[in-house]
This record gives C-alpha cells, sequence and structure tokens, in this order.
DNA sequence: GGAACAATTAGACCGGGTGTCTAGTTTTTG
DNA sequence: CAAAAACTAGACACCCGGTCTAATTGTTCC
C-alpha cells in the first residue's frame, strides 16, 4: 500500500487542464504520505522529501501546496485528529452494543492497525508529545486540543456505560477518559518496543478490570 | 548544573600524569552529558558533538572513549537503568514508611525531577522506546530488560503492601506494575507536553484509586 | 495570433550536519 | 633514548536540511 506512484515522468509548467491530478488530490496523497511516515518516525527526523518522493511530487512543488514544514505538520496533526475521531465516533456511537463493548471494539481495531504495520507505526499524537522539545512551539496547543477532543468522546461513551449501569456512578468519566487515553499512550509505546499487540491488550484489560472493580463495589 | 567546562584549553598529545582527568572520569562525563541531551531529545536527533561539546572534550576523542555511537548508547541505557534502580531501591525499600507510601514518594520525586528541568526532559528509556524505528536493533532487547527490571521492584514492593493489607490479596503485583510503568511513561509523555506535572499527578491519583477500590471490596 | 495570467517545477542556495578514522603529537615506560 | 601508550586535530566523504527564484508550460480572452 505505498503510495509511491512512478507515474509518468512530470514535466514542467502548467500541466494539461486534464492530465494531472487536480490540486486538492496531490495535496491529500502528500497529508496520507506524511501520516504514514511521522507516525514512524516522528517529525524532526524527517525531511520533507523522503514524503514528496514517495507521492511522486519534486521538491520544488512543495512550497507550492505548504507554506513551510511547520504548517504541513499542522495539518498532519489535524489530519490525524480529524481521523480518529471519526474513527472514535464510529466505534463509540454503534449503539447496537453496549458501551464498553464499543471501547473494547475501537481497541481492537486500533491494535490490528498496529499490528498491521508491524508495531513500526504508533500514534502521531503520542510521537510528536514526546518529542516536543524540537518542536514548532506552535504545536503544543494543537497536540493537547487533539487528546482533549478524544477524551471528551470517550468520555461521552462512558457516560453512557454508567446509565446503563456497565460502570459505577461513583467514578468520573472524565478522569476515567484521561486516564485511558494516558495509559493507551503509554502501551502503544511499549508495543512499538516489543512488536507485539501483548501490551496493548494487557493495559485495556487493566482498564477493564478496574471498571469492574468499582461496578462490584 | 550544565557540565560545560572551559577548562585548561586541551592541548594535543598524551597529558602529564596528574593535570588530565583520569580516563574514567572524562568518560563518566560524556556518559552524564548524554544522559542530560539524550533524556531531552531522544537518540536519532542528537549528533556526538553536541555532547562532546557540552564536556569540553574534542570531536576526535570520541573514539577513544567509545567504539560508536552505537555503543555509547548502549552504555547510555544501561547507565539510566541503573540510576533509576538504585532510586528505586532507595525509595522502595524505605521500610520506615508503608509500602504504598513508597511509592507516593517516589513518583514525587520523579515529578519534581521532570518540574526541575521544566518538563523539557523525559524518560530516556520511554524516549528510546517511543522512536525504536529509527534506532539500532540492538537497543530493543536492553530497553525490554529496563523496564522489565523496574517493574520487578516495584512488584515487590506491591508485594509488600499486600502483606501488610495495604492492597487486596487477589492483585496481581507483576500485573500491577506493568500497568504502572506502562501508565507512566504515557503521564510523562503528556506531563512534556503540557510542561506541567498535572499529567502525573492524575495519572498516579489514578493508579492509587485502582488500589484502593480493590482492597474496599 | 498573441499578450496576460495561472500553475507547476528545476535546480541551486547555503549552511549545516553525519559518524568515522588516520596521522600526528605528547607523555610515560623500560 | 627507543618503544609503547594516551590523546586529539582535522579532514574525509557524504547526505541532508528547508527555502525560493526563475523558468517553463498551459489556459484565457481579446
Amino acid at each position: 500500500m505505498s503510495t509511491h506512484t512512478p507515474d509518468r515522468p512530470r514535466r514542467r509548467g502548467r500541466p494539461p487542464k486534464d492530465s494531472a491530478r487536480p490540486y486538492a488530490e496531490t495535496r491529500n496523497a502528500l497529508i496520507q504520505a506524511g501520516l504514514a511516515v511521522l507516525t514512524e518516525k516522528g517529525y524532526s527526523s524527517v525531511g520533507i522529501d523522503e514524503i514528496l518522493r514517495s507521492v511522486g511530487v519534486p521538491k520544488g512543488s512543495f512550497y507550492h501546496y505548504f507554506k513551510s514544514k511547520e504548517v504541513f505538520g499542522q495539518e498532519l496533526i489535524s489530519a490525524y485528529g480529524l481521523y480518529f475521531a471519526r474513527k472514535l465516533d464510529r466505534f463509540l456511537l454503534d449503539d447496537s452494543l453496549s458501551p464498553l463493548t464499543r471501547i473494547r471494539h475501537f481497541v481492537q481495531d486500533a491494535s490490528q492497525g498496529m499490528a498491521r504495520h508491524d508495531f513500526r507505526r504508533g500514534c502521531l499524537i503520542g510521537n510528536l508529545g514526546q518529542e516536543m522539545s524540537l518542536l514548532p512551539e506552535s504545536f503544543r496547543a494543537q497536540l493537547k486540543e487533539v487528546f482533549e477532543d478524544w477524551q471528551a468522546r470517550t468520555a461521552s461513551c462512558l457516560r453512557d456505560a454508567q446509565a446503563c449501569g456497565e460502570v459505577a456512578a461513583t467514578l468520573d468519566p472524565d478522569q476515567l477518559a484521561e486516564w485511558f487515553w494516558t495509559g493507551w499512550e503509554g502501551a502503544v509505546l511499549r508495543a512499538k518496543l516489543e512488536a507485539s499487540s501483548e501490551p496493548l491488550e494487557r493495559f485495556t484489560e487493566g482498564f477493564f478490570q478496574l471498571l469492574q472493580a468499582h461496578a462490584g463495589r
């Protein structure tokens, strides 16, 4: 599924009206390729031409699509944030399942995603958070917001779980959600290290045990 | 506390018997400086001369002290592992306190450590785990071992906690310890991102609540 | 047909860095 | 005083970084 397109050898100058994929499409391909690379290697140790080359876009064109590497990064963050927000919704709003089962399914899906790339790719947001000290300061707030967004969606599902008695009403869903995401990022890190999904599984198992323990009181 | 030593301007050739700090001392200074830099920026985006310069050792000397950057990294990992193992022992074996209190103190200390460097430095092992896909494969096993070592020490303290009734005997200390360290790494990441110790505190608070919930059953 | 404008990219800018190693200088040893 | 040991200058041989201007090609509209 490499996005590499050895295509037609690109000519200079304005492309004929039809032959070229439209601006938006190329831009999109760049973002896609950027995500693939940055989820694996982070931001600072990746050069733009690695991404450019993987899409078959000449280096000179980069600034036609993005003002700088920094704003490219910003766009990757929000694309990734959105991508996951949608994924979360797809799972967590599926009311054919009990709320906790929805979370379980989400986790399963994410874990399969990592396995599919041999545990080389992790979470973009986690990666960048980790290397924050090497990053443009503008990334910080954005990354924080993404976490908050994911957490809000998760908390809402946990509230549903409380409503139907799957989780004790005494627990704070927001705290639980923050907890979940903090732990999850740690688990992703260990999964990359061990090249195995076990850390992910063990972490989530523990998380559900926690919910259960309280429910049982 | 920067290790920079503008010292005497180093002369070429073999130094007189006394005047120079001995081999081991310089080596040590390099390791110390390496830790400071790598805990902040990781391995792959740091060049050796940044470290060399901060200690005032000329670039040409590096290979006198270490065979390569890779083995330098290996040595940093084990130095850091040991450093933390000792710190853990200092706290977790202090039997003037209850086992859980010991853990609390350790966490407090680690959290102050991060604050002291304005949340720019994190955990070396976590940093490297995160960038595993950019690292020499030889690091993987070593990093894993460090985690296991830390976990074992933590588990042992949790067993003490069970012995004196602070933690329910039904829980598995090893699982709890792995859990703790997974979550902790996640919390460190968030602390760097938010430049605040709150993620650390919120995570540990949750961890202790978990232990308590089970104890209360 | 041809000017004006829009879209795209070649190619170089310039400065930086990478890890490594050899050849050399200086001291100590015997 | 020769041989061995301890240390380092300086260069090697790259490959790279992000950025931007000037050139090229297509379209539009008269």
